[in-house]
DNA sequence: TCAAGCTTGATGCAACTGCATTGACATGCG
DNA sequence: CGCATGTCAATGCAGTTGCATCAAGCTTGA
């Protein structure tokens, strides 16, 4: 089932972690420079906010960034501290809670996404075509699929 | 210059996170389930054992591996003091050193390749043809190839 | 109904990272 | 030469992550 891998694709996987290093670098330099929240709290501000005022339960969070249970956690406590999400008790389970986005929540992330932007188009957009936006995309896609994300952390907690 | 990114790209962006994210998380899982030091010490390990018997310089290491000059400077600490790589004094540079593999260096690198090895192709190798896997490692390839990878890092240091 | 086991989320502690700064040497220029 | 400036590498400190564990609540099943 698992072979050696071939050249190509160890050279596709050594790219892969440079090019995603380089890119998050710039992109968080860019939030920093311009004195906003790191791009973790976009992607949780993202989704808390796509969520309505329901909220959105840690855990499915967690699943949707592909992070850790206690650094999600630590993640919405700063969060939180900072006034962008608040956390409310879950009526259906009383373990968990509802996280919730605030007003100033939406506001900062709206602020981020034109530094965001232009940071992932300077990272990414501006070196490829259409074409082979569409091409990388969808390559990369086929990665995320099977590729048992949450596994590698997940499984750490059955063992 | 810098225009707002089509849908395409922050698609393509976000899926470059994500799956370099959890590759990563299943590679280190893998390494850290065989009892083997992290993935950054083999790519340490290998960098300067090409390098042979001269060594190699802290900073070219640096940018081998686009590592802020901090990180490095304390990932060789660590790799030093499990007896992996030697510190030596540079007779062209006072400022500087050579970093040297050792044997047992030599040995555990050799070591960790082929979980790694297997652990790529299960991150990687499996989910895509031959031609699937040139067109991503020529298509990440761009995006390296220009992409300010050691700026974002060097370039605050200026500041 | 109640014990056994699972899921959700938090936390103490150690390791690691980022930032700012420093010390030591190199280089270039008047 | 002698000073200003630049480069190489280390480090104190604060913030973050990883690991192990825990407490609390849910779920199941006898």
């Amino acid at each position: 089932m698992t072979e050696k891998p071939s050249q190509t694709v160890v050279r596709a996987w050594a790219r892969l972690m440079k090019a995603q290093r380089s890119a998050l670098a710039s992109i968080e330099h860019a939030l920093k420079a311009a004195g906003l929240p790191p791009l973790d709290w976009y992607d949780v501000l993202l989704e808390v906010e796509r969520a309505g005022d329901n909220g959105l339960r840690p855990f499915e969070l967690e699943r949707a960034m592909l992070l850790a249970q206690y650094n999600l956690s630590r993640l919405v406590d700063r969060i939180e501290r900072a006034g962008y999400v608040e956390r409310r008790v879950c009526e259906e389970d009383g373990r968990g809670q509802l996280i919730v986005i605030t007003a100033a929540g939406r506001a900062i992330r709206r602020k981020m996404w034109p530094v965001y932007a232009k940071a992932i188009e300077s990272a990414v957009g501006q070196h490829l075509t259409g074409k082979e936006a569409e091409a990388l995309d969808s390559l990369l896609g086929k990665l995320i699929e099977k590729n048992t994300p949450v596994d590698a952390l997940a499984t750490a907690r059955k063992l």
